[in-house]
DNA sequence: CAGTGGTCTAGACCACTGG
DNA sequence: CAGTGGTCTAGACCACTGC
């Protein structure tokens, strides 16, 4: 371990953590392993407890490091999961039964599953604009988290028009084979063309909680609107990805 | 001001970033604002200053504020630049001489610059395996800032075949009217698809560092593959954004 | 139970900003 | 210069984990 350089102008604990960055980083410290205790590596360092804990926060908010009330320090890392637009949302892939979710999930060896809830409410504004209704009309809400291996990795909350949407299965916790797009589909009204709108921010505490998301994880948040082939906006998808969990995949041609 | 609620569970650094968070988002505390100084705000609530900044660091890491040496604590917000994938990259778009990021920030009435750094060098063997070279045939390499405003928003890289760019105006800076993709076309290798993996993480202190990002701020990372009407890869550019000034949007069909 | 991280205090000095 | 945020100390007690 270098011994802290007194004379630099750079702070204590950014040498602390530049030093446990690098071993990090260098693999010396790999993932799942776990960092001496706070106490120990205060002692290592010749300063104060706090000013390893600011390292060690400065570790959290990349993303390095998870902290573990009564247990440790560990290093983090995980397998993400790649979703492609394209193929996901496919016909075929309709035809194969296969939820783009599962269909996502299976590729990377994980698990996969859902909780639904589904209600109806008034149109807000925005949502009764895109979906081409009067604001308060009713509309379809299906809510959903998405599991792998039991952890939450997405927030995905779906809204219909329910002049449409009304009675069919979409209005199901089990939308059938193929989903509610192959609800939309059997209506006449299948989606064709999609417009995903792409942010990420650092989460709220109310989505940290949900996703439960380490410290230093972003989230991704994906606005989707689908349209059929009358070019009318049949759904929209307000969707939020744990950002570690995820790798997104799009393809065009120019 | 609530005062702290000395019986709760909800620890005082904790209840002050509920506090101040909810000012922000209900809009009392706007875009800009100035907060109290931590010394005012430590008296305020009757806790140790140190504390007070744990808050503070709190919604630094969410985004919402951003603390200025000397000056004082504000609340944060930018406009950010809308990155349509499919429209940026068409061959009008080449046609009509704007360069994708140029085109990028008009929309939003920033005004962009570029600056750009070429050089030459051994492929890695990643680069080389997508552009179907040898590992440690030449690559040109095209390493470019963007600015929106003068503030650096992007960083690129991209890896051309030396063989297939070498003595083109690739290799210049100013790659001629429509850009390198249109340098490609008149090569007879016009790029007509293109594949991009979005994933989003923390900065690292050297990219923290090129993009001037303040702490809370993710950062994007896409890898653009381009290929040509034989399915050949004739460009592979690494892209990373400063998440907070982008708004990305994707269009596709089933 | 011992050991861990989580919270908090009451100070101190430094470095930067702006009048 | 006064006022700001940035860093740091040397303690203290709490809450959680796992033996």
């Amino acid at each position: 371990m270098t011994p802290l350089d007194k004379t630099s102008d750079r702070p204590a604990y950014q040498q602390i953590a530049d030093e446990l960055r690098y071993k990090i980083i260098m693999g010396d410290l790999s993932e799942g392993t776990k960092l001496p205790s706070e106490r120990e590596l205060s002692a290592q360092y010749g300063s104060a407890r706090v000013t390893v804990r600011q390292a060690i926060a400065v570790l959290r908010s990349e993303g390095l490091i998870s902290t573990e009330h009564g247990r440790g320090i560990f290093v983090r890392r995980r397998r993400r999961i790649r979703r492609v637009a394209q193929s996901r949302l496919s016909t075929e892939a309709r035809r194969m039964d296969k939820s783009a979710f599962k269909a996502d999930t299976i590729n990377v060896d994980y698990r996969p599953s859902v909780k639904v809830e589904i209600w109806a409410e008034g149109a807000s504004s925005d949502i009764a604009e895109i979906l081409n209704i009067d604001p308060g009309d009713d509309v379809v809400v299906r809510d959903r988290i998405m599991y792998a291996d039991d952890e939450p990795v997405q927030l995905a909350t779906s809204y219909f028009a329910r002049r449409l949407a009304g009675g069919t299965a979409i209005e199901q916790e089990d939308s059938g084979p193929g989903g509610v797009y192959a609800r939309l589909a059997d209506l006449g009204r299948e989606p064709v063309r999609f417009v995903e709108t792409l942010t990420s921010t650092m989460p709220s505490p109310d989505i940290t909680r949900k996703l439960r998301l380490d410290s230093g994880t972003p989230i991704i948040t994906i606005e989707r609107i689908a349209y059929d082939s009358s070019d009318l906006a049949v759904e929209v998808n307000s969707m939020t990805l744990a950002a570690d969990r995820y790798e997104l995949v799009y393809e065009f041609h120019s």
